[in-house]
DNA sequence: CATCTATATGAGCGTTCATTCATATAGATA
DNA sequence: TATCTATATGAATGAACGCTCATATAGATG
């Protein structure tokens, strides 16, 4: 018989209930996590990176942009189409040429941001 | 015959020379993306942020973790490895037990400027 | 020293994801 | 209308990744 009621996650008994709990209050939301892990993941690729980075000061069209960042138009297009929904770049057509462009000047910052956390680490 | 040098990665003509010249000018080196996509890819997990948001107040055993964030123990300690290579958390021993923490304050703040940036999007 | 406990870690598995290749689409032009 | 060009996209493939399970390790305790 056991006394002890078994924890759900963990078979060991050192837990701190105080901090704990402040920890729960500091958790959020199931819909801002995932929110929040999306909009991370979008920035986790070196292709991705690149985009955003060449796109700090002027708009490009895809054709540009696979010339920056040698990568094919394919792969550069399909990396696009996920900045695309997660309202990282805007677009606008000209005929049969698509520029993109920042859609946020957040979204430099906080790569700026990254940039110097790493290198004072 | 060709006469136009074919690119090496667009088979376009729709290029912009000064564009494509400034954004290459904000490309950074292979050494530096690298950190930057290990870094961001690093938030990138739902498990990792919601350790990284429960060590916002205080230090937490990996039991309370565990506890914390509803996963089991060997998972917690999977993500707090990457997390330790990643010097986004740091961690001292008492006994048997392992207390994390976060590294830096910048952590929790680069979280939160994310998050309120999708709070206004 | 033997055992118990908290944590760490390697292997295996299923899933996710980025690239390539082939092809579709839409706008421009002949 | 037929074709050319810039971009988009679906399918396939290989690599990366997170979890579970089993087990290792290290500190504490009898």
């Amino acid at each position: 018989m056991e006394q002890k009621k078994p924890l759900e996650f963990c078979e060991c008994n050192v837990l701190h209930p105080e901090q704990i709990n402040q920890a729960k209050k500091n958790m959020i939301d199931r819909e801002s996590l995932s929110r929040l892990t999306l909009f991370f993941k979008t920035f986790s690729d070196a292709t991705r990176l690149k985009i955003l980075l060449a796109l700090k000061d002027s708009e490009l069209c895809v054709c540009d942009l696979s010339a920056v960042i040698h990568m094919s138009q394919s792969a550069v297009s399909h990396q696009l189409k996920i900045l695309r929904e997660n309202h990282l770049v805007k677009y606008r057509k000209e005929g049969n040429v698509v520029y993109y462009a920042l859609d946020d000047n957040h979204v430099h910052h906080l790569i700026t941001q990254a940039l110097n956390h790493l290198n004072h680490t």
